[in-house]
DNA sequence: ACGTGGTGCAACCACCGAGTTGCACAGGCG
DNA sequence: CGCCTGTGCAACTCGGTGGTTGCACCACGT
């Protein structure tokens, strides 16, 4: 179920969608709301949020006449935590090799 | 020493960017070491590189005619790191903010 | 009922980046 | 010395995507 890390940082490579992933950290906020805040307008918030919501970044949910948008901190350390093990597997390859090499 | 994020997530957005880590991974190699092994040109792999190397994840060395390159396991565990701090930042608030609603 | 603010949908543009090919240069090895 | 392999540099193509504008629709408040 570690559905694959790669479109999460797809996700995260856009400075425009950190900007995005920022303000819905202080808070769940709408569409329209960040577009307000943010010098874009609310149609390239809308992909940007729609790519987020794909990435499972952040969770949607419908209030009366707007949608309300928040950020789920939750999956950043599920993919913290796979991000670690890779590291240290690597290292740990590293090392090994090294260590071969010494003798 | 927090070193920007931001370019170590645009270089890990790009699968055959991950794919050249992934083998990096396994062990040191070169750029047409890996072009032999991976469906691209030997210069696309060169383009990857230069961004990995960038953004503090590869590690290259000239040894002898050829270049040699390995993965940084320690930098992809900063990273992470970095990024389940901020996952729990935004969870931390949203609670506060559920609880401040909630009487 | 009516106006207003929020969403959804579609067409469109511009630029960046992934990938390629071609060629010149450098360093081992017979 | 000559050959072969690896690297470096440059020009070029092409698709994806971040961004925009315009319009239709829906829900809430007065």
């Amino acid at each position: 179920m570690t559905t694959t890390l790669a479109p999460v940082f797809a996700a995260l490579g856009d400075d425009t969608r950190w900007a995005v992933l920022a303000r819905l950290g202080e808070g769940p906020a709408s569409a329209s709301a960040l577009a307000r805040e943010l010098p874009v307008s609310r149609q390239a918030i809308v992909k940007h949020l729609e790519v987020l919501v794909a990435a499972g970044l952040v969770e949607s949910e419908r209030r009366g006449r707007e949608v309300v948008h928040r950020a789920l901190g939750g999956r950043l350390s599920d993919v913290a935590r796979e991000l670690d093990r890779i590291g240290r597997t690597w290292d740990a390859r590293l090392a090994r090799i090294k260590a071969l090499a010494e003798e």
